[in-house]
DNA sequence: TATCATCTGTGAATAAAATCACAATTGTAT
DNA sequence: ATACAATTGTGATTTTATTCACAGATGATA
């Protein structure tokens, strides 16, 4: 399925696909704790976030048990411990790659901010772009890469950048401690030890929606 | 898993999961085409992938046989196969709802077009965008989507704006025969009978990158 | 205090996805 | 023409994910 690792905790196993919805029921918790919801139950959570509440159970506790028998679940409490979980309790740096319009648009995204990620350094290669400074950060050039992310010292870059010479600078930044990369650029890249790869592919969710409406309007020959 | 519809060819079922992985299978055979490779053993195309043959090959035979036994896949043949599978073999005219700084970027993105998807028209609610043209496309208000969507009949719509009324928008283009759904916005929708929606949330796969690093290095508590 | 309605957490069952492993096939070499 | 090496497509198996369904728990009520 999906993709291999879990991680475990208290020898119970938080499987990938669970971790991805962990931002959901995170997102969600933070509304009903905004709403002054302080214990909601499985099922009314469930149907918030779109799941089944068995489905919902499980995954709580796969990493402990929060639910009061018959007060359901605390909704502080279980926001705090995603938010330990997910990393976001803490504000983490991270690289932004190219400041292209793509790039640009992901610098002045609030969103981040609010979940605990800061767009802390950014790099291009373009000498237009170099040395200009965007939303309050000098921009780079990939050439001193080295050099520049030690002050940062971002666990997680960002790539939106062209795709030439793509697998080089992954390597690059992998040698410079990063360990985990959004990828908006449509080519495969292949991560080294340790490293984990997540590929933000806006064409391939366009054509996954084109196949289940072609599907549905009875298999188009 | 993951979620659960179907579809079905020749009597076989094609996974959602499947669907999926069709997308880099078509770009992986794009770039082999244009290096003039004709033919591909499921090893080789695998290893290029970054699945098993075992995998690559169920995929590929749940929507028809195209491997010659000691040749291995028709590059050609496949592409036009899958191309016609995920409707890339046809221009299709999407909408565009939110012309701020990602709504642009969006915009500008080349990406769609080579892969068949044309962004028709865009929409925004800010009267200073409201009536500028973006990239040769005048903006509309979101006031008059039902009067100007029947003269592009978009079946997809990218939602890049803010998160009030978006359920609201939702419905709308529902109604407008808009039937699938890329969804930036970091706000849950529910879509409509027979509609699909697809969300992409970049917080949270930082969310996701987070959690592995973390738990990579033996669980912070 | 005892009864009741309803919840969580989880073993057991089911469903879905991935992998194994091999029969059938086919080009190639001699 | 025959033997060989290597490939595909797919039954069988294994692994992973989801759902079912219920025992045990707990506050509310009278």
């Amino acid at each position: 399925m999906g993709e291999k690792l879990a991680s475990e905790k208290n020898g119970k196993k938080i499987s990938i696909q669970t971790v991805e919805r962990l931002s959901t029921y995170r997102k969600i918790l933070e509304e009903l704790h905004n709403e002054g919801v302080t214990h909601v139950y499985s099922h009314q959570f469930a149907k918030l976030v779109g799941v089944t509440p068995a489905q919902l159970r499980r995954d709580l506790a796969s990493f402990g048990s929060f639910g009061n028998i018959s007060r359901g679940y605390n909704v502080y409490q279980m926001i705090l411990t995603l938010s330990r979980l997910l990393g976001t309790d803490t504000v983490q740096p991270v690289a932004l790659i190219g400041m292209g319009n793509l790039g640009r648009a992901i610098l002045a995204y609030r969103g981040f901010e609010e979940r605990g990620f800061h767009i802390a350094v950014v790099f291009d290669m373009d000498s237009e772009k170099v040395g200009r400074v965007f939303a309050g950060r000098r921009c780079f050039h990939l050439n001193v890469l080295e050099t520049v992310l030690p002050d940062y010292q971002p666990s997680i870059a960002i790539l939106a950048c062209g795709s030439q010479g793509l697998q080089n600078i992954v390597e690059r930044l992998g040698k410079s401690g990063v360990r985990g990369i959004i990828n908006f650029v449509p080519k495969r890249i292949i991560p080294i030890r340790g490293m984990y790869v997540e590929d933000v592919d806006i064409s391939a969710k366009m054509e996954k929606l084109s196949f289940l409406l072609r599907a549905q309007n009875g298999g188009v020959n």
